[in-house]
DNA sequence: CGCCATATTGAGACAATGTATCAGAAAAGC
DNA sequence: GCTTTTCTGATACATTGTCTCAATATGGCG
């Protein structure tokens, strides 16, 4: 991006994530990341689109930007019944989130009981358990028993 | 579908069971729950468009179909790192995955220990928890020792 | 710093996928 | 059979996804 020398936090940050991985460090790579690590839920590329495009972020490479991501696993896809697929940042250790499939609030709720998952998952198949990633889906009091 | 007065044994089956999802049973929607139950690894939209349409299955009706078939859990949907959206019958157990962060190799594995969990979400939040989504992130024993 | 080799980007054309509408056809229940 | 309700396919349309290539930014190196 032509003209830009200022330093932002979130640039070092973001700086430092590709070099980790290996990939050169764009100011369209950081704005992708920004826009879907931001909220716990994820988007689907079609809301990237509609969001960065007038920002003058190319189809075409919010396209290639994700894609580069899910592969190193940056991002990672969800997708239930009926929904479209969105895209969720992958961060270490948990990510809880309850959400309701009518309203589409989201709890957060802290406790989660995989460590014995964990631990038997890591005997079973060797690996090094690094963290997890759960969606817990359903409807919430108020949208079953008003309507909706 | 005019004209057909065959009794096939297949006819027989998904009559039953669209009875016993309370769904009239056309020639069409056996078609369509066909050309998705015979393939174990499922097939995507696009796919049965390509394969059904030639055989006078119109487009629309085959998303209708398959979008009512999932919401009645006959069909699933399934989408892996890199895939596209591929709908199987429903069948057994959950699809959770534990990935390798450096190779990328994803392993299956079948049980989860999330009923107690989701019951208590339930107990404490009032939602009606219909699904969850489960990634485990890790790495393997081969990245861990070798090279990577 | 500036330069160069390389990788990334955005525009635009294009292809594929998904959605809405509605008149005609078929299924279910007498 | 006959009626009511639901489903279906054609068509037109909208959205989403892919491809190509010249212009540009990045990273590495004097
Ligand atoms: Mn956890
Ligand atoms: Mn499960
Ligand atoms: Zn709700
Ligand atoms: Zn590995």
């Amino acid at each position: 991006m032509a003209g830009t020398t200022h330093e932002h936090q979130h640039q070092v940050d973001f700086a430092a994530l590709c070099r980790a991985h290996g990939i050169p460090c764009t100011d369209q790579r950081r704005v992708v990341w920004d826009f879907f690590a931001q909220h716990a839920q994820g988007h689907t590329i079609p809301d990237a689109v509609t969001a960065l495009a007038p920002q003058g972020i190319g189809r075409a490479t919010i396209y290639r930007t994700v894609e580069l991501f899910e592969r190193l696993h940056l991002l990672t896809s969800v997708r239930d019944t009926g929904e479209k697929v969105r895209y969720v940042a992958v961060c270490p250790g948990h990510a809880h989130t309850l959400i309701c499939r009518s309203c589409h609030q989201v709890v957060e709720f802290e406790d989660c009981d995989l460590a014995l998952l964990e631990k038997l998952l890591s005997e079973r198949t060797g690996f090094a358990i690094a963290g997890h990633h759960l969606e817990v889906y359903g409807t919430c009091p108020q949208c079953a028993a008003g309507r909706a």
